[in-house]
DNA sequence: CTGAAAGCGCTTACAG
DNA sequence: CTGAAAGCGCTTACAG
């Protein structure tokens, strides 16, 4: 260790290793040093020992390379950006487990916010986001529907991605970034095309947050495959709320009282799907036998109340890697990946009482 | 601008926006506007219309400090590490979301990476987290019960705090950092009072992946209370496994062909403590009234399956909380902070049949 | 292959 | 209060 050191270096008695402790420990320069530690020079083997020896004294000394230092010099990050409404819902857990995993395989670290469906904090957070400098942003939290609510959002992801930075949208988006549909509009669609065949002819929709784009596709969707066979859903069958299982008693307890009471409910999420179930049972109102409930997305939730829940399901697995084969992929023209939901008839339908 | 642009700058036009772009256009120096840009100068207003004059230039460019510069220059991040065994996990998600949560209130990001219970992943993990030079690292994954697996993981995570880093352990944490007890002995303990208190004398576990220091407590725990009333679970009847639903139905079946059965499962996760009972209906045993079935964790499946799960509730929320609260603390005595589990008892778990 | 040096975009003593 | 300058720990042309 020669040459004196400075300032506030000095003050504070040195106890993080730096790249410049091994290479001198090894006996070489910064540069052979850093280029054996990377896998930036491919072809790079190093004279005689010096890989080993850079490499015996990083092991050593305990090296650890300080990413943002590594970042500021090469202009490049091994973080992702993850926004999520928030991962103690399965279905965003699922949804964030499978692109952390995803991630993984390329060693890239993800950084998680939840918006909690609050449309002032997801700009904040991609805002925060945007200064750590991932390589990309993956957009999970459903867009807004309403312009003053995505307009400033999609300003940002545009300055993101106009410094280098990929955008993946999962839901809304709006011309910035890569989009993935997920099946939302047309699985709902072929849900209501699935219980029109059981019989159903009047339906109740338990909306949830209507200024979602998710829940306008699914809504959409499932009344647009209604309308295929001439079906209707009367303006005081549609009850607004939030994700809760709460939303879906209280769902069900205006369904009970309702003077024209429908044969079959549509649950926006499972979770409110099954508190329309839990709902009804308590008051007393068989599902299926009465009423028959459905929900969407297929979290495991559903498979595991009783009566088992028909729902949609979506290959959030799926999703997830192909969201980060996607954040991995630069090209100037944003791409739409697709996929279909799945409807998966459970007990929780059946013929409409006669 | 004035002066030439040197170097690799000059080859691709820069379409990022830096501190120096907003103090040209402020007019100010570098220091200025790095000054109004920031807290951490308190009592800083600047001279005249400074501070607006540099707002407005920030605003106008559409300015976010790049992090790791900030990094680099300060020494200090906005980044918490938190590393859990799988965010799809409802008990991680939970406990995710709120330490996502409490770490907003503070400004801070937070890196998640799932283990999904690996050592080696684990170790990796926390090398890279090191790497990224977090405020803190929260280990919400497990502790392992062997030496040769957390060894190495508490060797990283020594130099972590040796570089003045703050760790934070949920289990295990042999000594580095700060310490959480979250109630798996004690809430493991009670619950075996009161199955006992309820007529159970013959017992069987499911007790998930041994490895795990969780799993361990948990068992312990529950052991320890049935020994307090002089009663022992019988070598066979401990049922080792992974954590999903099918390892309870794997224990289901098991069970329902033991020559002597027990009239109590205890499933050390809630989800496999549900696959146990869903397991146990599909075999025709009625639950409770052949043999009673609890849980632990107080995930939300727990209150949603039929018949509820009598379990033991964690405050997952005040815990991640607390995680992200003593993450800041940065004490040079370790600190131990501890919760209690609480047992609730739901219609799962009856006195066993006369 | 190798090393000296410039540069990444900030912060922060230091000296007015 | 303000600005010029050094420094944070790396990477990477550039010149041997």
């Amino acid at each position: 260790m020669t040459g004196r050191q400075i300032g506030r270096v000095d003050a504070v008695k040195r106890t993080t290793v730096r790249l410049q402790d091994v290479a001198e420990l090894a006996g070489v320069s910064l540069a052979s040093a850093s280029r054996v530690l990377n896998a930036n020079s491919p072809t790079y083997r190093g004279r005689g020992d010096l890989r080993e020896r850079v490499l015996a004294a990083a092991a050593e000394l305990g090296y650890e390379p300080n990413l943002h230092a590594r970042a500021l010099a090469s202009a490049t990050s091994n973080t992702i950006g993850l926004v999520v409404h928030d991962v103690s819902d399965a279905y965003f857990g699922l949804l964030s487990s499978s692109v952390v995993r995803a991630a993984d395989k390329h060693d890239l670290l993800v950084t998680m916010v939840c918006t909690y469906r609050d449309p002032a904090s997801e700009l904040k957070y991609v805002k925060l986001l945007r200064a750590q400098r991932p390589r990309a942003i993956i957009m999970a939290a459903s867009g807004y529907t309403q312009k003053a609510q995505y307009g400033p959002i999609m300003d940002e992801l545009s300055k993101f991605e106009a410094a280098g930075g990929v955008v993946v949208s999962l839901a809304g988006g709006r011309g910035v970034g890569h989009r993935m549909v997920v099946g939302n509009k047309e699985g709902a669609r072929s849900l209501a095309h699935a219980l029109v065949e059981l019989g159903h002819r009047t339906f109740a929709i338990a909306v949830g947050p209507t200024a979602l784009v998710t829940v306008r596709d699914r809504v959409d969707g499932f009344r647009q495959g209604l309308a295929d066979h001439g079906i209707e859903v009367a303006k005081d069958n549609l009850y607004p709320g939030d994700t809760s299982r709460e939303a879906g008693m209280r769902v069900a307890e205006a369904i009970k009282s309702s003077p024209d009471r429908p044969t079959c409910v549509f649950g926006v999420f499972d979770v409110v799907a099954a508190g329309v179930v839990a709902g009804l049972q308590r008051l007393g109102v068989d599902v299926p036998g009465e009423v028959s409930v459905a929900g969407f997305a297929d979290v495991p939730l559903a498979a595991q109340i009783t009566p088992a829940l028909t729902t949609v399901s979506i290959p959030l697995d799926l999703v997830g890697q192909q969201a980060v084969d996607l954040a991995l992929t630069e090209s100037a023209v944003p791409r739409t990946v697709s996929y279909q939901g799945n409807v998966i008839m459970r007990q929780s339908t059946a013929p409409p009482p006669a």
